[in-house]
DNA sequence: GATGAATGAGAGTTCATTCAT
DNA sequence: TATGAATGAACTCTCATTCAT
């Protein structure tokens, strides 16, 4: 990628990062058992034991990855817009573009797709997860909410929305590329806007309006 | 299952459904490459080498049990009551009900766990499961909306409605189960009253009900 | 070695103890660290993979195989003559004869060889081998001491003697063949005469031989 | 050892010498398959890559430490008290008690358990051993033994008697170490004595001392 | 049909050795 | 001179697959 390949020897700073990268889109491929370290090494253009200087063994790398976009994930989220001005409808709106956007341009969905696959295997990076990506994320849902009631924009009390109801459209934005990736989702804008169109607004016709 | 038939026979007909259970079992723990046919052996009291009377390969051997399950909650959707009858919401409560039964209760879950890692190594599966199984579920959901509109219960026409966003309940189910298996969801029908609530009518308070 | 190799399967039961010989001869050549086990399966006439069958590590070989000749060392020991009689010179003879006979003759010296180099790596062993094998041989020793005296062919108390001297005979005689293979004691009877010639009856001229 | 010279230089100069040490320590341990470079190095509290500035392998490295310690020893035997005088039996006394010290407080021991395990692979340190360090041992033996016998202090002609036995006392202190350490001879003085009271007079009564 | 035994082809890991600094 | 970094060549161990019974 850079201009001048050295034959060997880089930039030893670089190294245990350029390894996280590969090994990550490695295991994001082939998950966890299915991954040869060859394969991972091959893509950080480096020797298969190259790798153990940075990392002891197959499960420590694949640890590192994860937390290490973990640590990028969160990262992403506080970097938000957390001063939430304006009417709800808008404050979630962007909210939730955002996220669809942090989703869908990051390892994010990689960082699922493994979770989902080999979460059971590494039971302390599904609790890393659970609590410092996916409970901050509904925190922070859960607070819009409070707000927006606040104001009296909502219908129902907070505390009566699930608010994995709101993770909904992000979430399932995540899934359908992991499955379908040649299906993906290709107007971000309009599938959230209809998302939200029904999130907000409800599918049933207001019934009776006056009388 | 069926109710007296010789015990002797039984169990050499049962034999490859039995190593399917056992496989499918195996490869929802552990995904394909991390699952040993020995284990697979173990699980369904048999010995290793006897798998390969009944199939080809491990690979011939996962590719039928997903099969088999796909079948499985192929069946199920026939069976769900395909009659609608009454008001939208209480037939989507019916539906939704029946499809979360479906996923919590087979090994749906699993199926669409061990799809999202392995689903890239091979997209036959995937493919089948799109169109087999989601896509036939969203049929469903779409024929619910159109009817809906039909009886004027709908706000908006069905073509504005993206169909996943019905499906949003199920499927984060599912993966909730999958992701954190210890914090799943128990009171179902609670769960599914809250959804519902906001997809029927949704989160915002009704600007102006008189107008 | 047997008249017809079939090409695979052979009988299950001399499996183990071939292995265990394949073992021995390569540890005895190059250690534990040195010795590769695709040559001990080669020695074996196997795969590599076979040993595996039967040992769930090199360490557990190792071990196995070391046990196994301590077994062949101890079982030599309880068939030697146990009915010292006569004059005890003649006793002495008689038993480091047979002992001398059986360290050339067995793998006694390539234990012994294999525990000088691996011993610390392998403590149980160790512990075994002075036990089981040396402790035994010494105590024969001195019993054949105490029957002397009771006898009043010792000069001194049997107590006064360490069983020690007695068995370096023995020992030197292992420990010459390991270090000089080539050089090695040929005329075992000769070597015996002249070792005991001295043991029994002393260098020195005997002193004033009336007083 | 020198007595003032700048610590600046000593540093370098001693290298090899350390490297030696730590190289020496480790095989003793571990044998040679079974260390590893690494351990070496920090044993002599330098890098990996610098004992390749003074030895060029592994093996290179192996045979300078031991016929280093074979230096030693034989530096230990010239400086042994050539000028025997007395009787015989003090001077047996005095070499075999300055033997033992030499072996119990040296790496004399060390060099033996080395050469035992790996002898067979380095046939031209096995070949050294045997010339420089045991052949002479046995030589000045064989002298003290020549002038016992011009002395009159002798039963019998030097030639009847093989000098290994009188070289059993250290050699066997030696073996006892290697294997046994936690068991190794303390009284040293007192076990020499036991010994030689044996090799010197005899297991066996004067059988009719008057006559 | 069923299986225990056997194995070839890797996969992860280690380590002596080299190279650039 | 000294070394941290890098690597190729093993080596141990695993596992899908096959074969003889």
């Amino acid at each position: 990628m850079t201009a001048d390949p050295p034959k060997r020897r880089r930039r030893k700073e670089a190294r245990p990062a350029e390894i996280l990268d590969a090994g990550m889109a490695a295991f994001a491929e082939n998950g966890f058992a299915g991954t040869r370290l060859e394969d991972v090494a091959a893509r950080a253009g480096i020797a298969k034991a190259t790798i153990y200087l940075y990392y002891p063994s197959k499960e420590a790398l694949f640890e590192a990855a994860m937390q290490d976009r973990m640590v990028g994930a969160i990262e992403g989220f506080s970097q938000m817009p957390l001063a939430f001005d304006g009417p709800t409808d808008a404050v979630l709106r962007r909210f939730l573009g955002t996220l669809i956007d942090l989703i869908l341009d990051t390892d994010a969905t990689v960082l699922l797709k493994v979770l989902i696959g080999e979460g059971h295997r590494f039971p302390r990076l599904a609790a890393t997860y659970r609590e410092a990506v996916v409970a901050r994320g509904l925190t922070m849902l859960e607070s819009i909410l409070a707000r927006g009631a606040a104001r009296g924009d909502l219908r129902l009390a907070p505390g009566a929305t699930d608010p994995r109801s709101l993770l909904a459209p992000a979430i399932m934005t995540a899934l359908w590329t992991i499955l379908f990736a040649d299906e993906a989702i290709t107007d971000r804008a309009a599938y959230l806007d209809r998302q939200l169109e029904i999130l907000l607004h409800g599918l049933l016709a207001r019934p009776e309006p006056t009388r």
